[in-house]
RNA sequence: GGAGAGGUGGCUGAGUGGUUGAAAGCGGCUCCCUGCUAAGGAGUUACAGGAGGUAACUUUUGUCGAGGGUUCGAAUCCCUCCCUCUCCGCCA
């Protein structure tokens, strides 16, 4: 949500900003209506104040005399019943107004970072960093050739289950996906995050809070019977968590990392990624997550980021770090940086963690100040992958493929898989 | 799922139609006293939004789980929803 006072009173700054996702935007009919809602406000305010000095006075002569039922009582009570009706009259006005300004409002996305690259597309992303060595060889597999032969996941079988886009991992497929879980978790917890559990279920309360909704509806799982959904990331109850909360400036910043299966009904990508891991309908996805003091988002921009790439340098895999430009941002996000993995048989690197900064969007969404010198500031919230799991198996697949048709698995990763090697069982 | 109880300020907890934004206690903060980690005294202590002033501030409205309703007037009555607790049922 953006601060509608800075909507209200500088629309064309506002406009400007917005404009650089490559899309416009008009704030001057919200203003209309903001206006609209101001004056019915000052209406309102006055006559409850007239009304409730009338009510004030009237409980006064009740106790005052003992006829309580005398005509100038009867007057009085009038007068207070005709303020009553003009008052119902303008909250049922006001209250359609609010409902329009706040959707309309909910409806715009982050001002993007002035860091961030001016960019239409995809196209006009930025790589500042390049780590590892890209495997360049021809005649690889991909994974989910890799994944049919050693027998680690099964898609047909998953049709019969759901639909399309859902996977079962087997056997050593199983094994290593929850390997990467507790690789990843411990990592992340041993550098100072605290771990949770969250609910996969979210309300539509948390979804709006985050910025998944209203606009994007379509991009998630709704169950029928309830206001909730399938979480579609873990940065929803994440942020949800400490929704109408002030927090102690000396707690923050709060760092979380949580282990959730992520469900998105990936609509409008029919045809793209439709074998292997890469784009399921529900993937497991380890999530970093910080609720930061206003000052200090920038830095923990780079903090998080840096603890994301961490498990793909321990896991040797070759990546690129890629600065997303503002017509390609998320709506939330005012900077993001995405970590890209390499995969060798399409020879190009894949997108495996996000992370953005969304200053005090979510914040003012969800509700989530500090106080700072007796006056409470909205906080910053900074979130990012560490990492797709699925994502992160393929690559482990792809690059750690052996001529005999095994799969090294990283030295890191030993411990927690139970063997240096998949092999055909 | 069935039956019952309940949701009040940072916490505990009063309050069943009329100066109650809310007693009291605890906690927090400020000051006073006290020669010293005690005791006592005074004051203060929610959030959001208007209006006015350069400003410390003044004033006004709303908020007692949420949203409606009744009433001149609601924390207090009615309806719907959410949540918590107890018992029963079911269940990993």
């Amino acid at each position: 949500m953006l601060d509608q006072k800075l909507i209200r009173e500088n629309p064309k700054l506002v406009e400007e900003i917005l404009s650089l996702r490559g899309k416009d935007f008009n704030i001057s009919h919200i203003n209309k209506l903001t206006i609209q809602k101001k004056e019915i406000d000052i209406e309102i305010s006055s006559l409850q104040s007239e009304s409730k000095k009338l009510s004030k006075l009237i409980g006064q002569e009740i106790r005052n005399s003992n006829n309580p039922n005398t005509q100038e009582l009867n007057e009085l009570k009038n007068r207070g019943n005709r303020y009553r009706i003009k008052i119902s009259e303008f909250e049922d006005k006001k209250r359609i107004l609010d409902k329009q300004i706040h959707d309309e409002i909910s409806r715009l996305p982050n001002f993007p970072s002035k860091d961030a690259p001016v960019g239409q597309s995809e196209g006009d992303n930025i790589q500042i960093k390049v780590w590892g060595d890209p495997l360049k060889k021809e005649n690889l597999k991909t994974h989910w050739e890799i994944g049919e032969d050693l027998n680690l996941f099964d898609s047909v079988k998953s049709t019969k289950i759901s639909k399309s886009r859902f996977i079962t991992l087997t056997g050593n497929g199983a094994r290593l996906e929850r390997a990467l879980i507790n690789f990843m978790l411990d990592i992340h917890s041993k550098n100072g995050y605290l771990e949770l559990m969250p609910p996969a279920l979210v309300n539509s309360e948390s979804l709006q809070g985050s910025g998944q909704l209203p606009k994007f509806s379509s991009e998630s799982f709704k169950c029928d019977n309830d206001d909730l959904w399938l979480s579609p990331t873990a940065e929803v109850p994440l942020t949800a968590y400490h929704k109408n909360e002030i927090i102690d400036i000396k707690l923050l910043p709060l760092k979380y990392v949580a282990y959730s299966p992520c469900f998105r009904r990936e609509a409008g990508s029919y045809g793209k990624d439709t074998k292997g891991l890469i784009r399921l309908h529900q993937f497991n996805k380890v999530e970093l997550y910080w609720f930061c003091e206003p000052n200090n988002s920038l830095e923990a921009h780079l903090e998080i980021t840096a603890d994301a790439e961490k498990i793909l340098q321990k896991l040797n895999l070759p990546y690129r770090l890629v600065d997303i430009c503002t017509g390609d941002l998320g709506f939330s996000s005012s900077r993001t940086f995405d970590l890209e993995v390499w995969l060798p048989s399409n020879k190009c690197y894949r997108e495996i963690s996000s992370c953005s900064n969304c200053l005090d969007f979510q914040a003012r969404r969800s509700s989530i100040r500090t106080k700072v010198n007796k006056s409470t500031s909205f906080i910053h919230t900074l979130n990012g992958s560490g990492l797709a799991i699925g994502r992160t198996m393929a690559a482990i697949l792809e690059n750690g493929q052996q001529s005999d048709g095994s799969v090294k698995i990283p030295d890191v990763l030993v411990p927690y898989y139970g063997s240096n090697l998949i092999k055909n069982t």
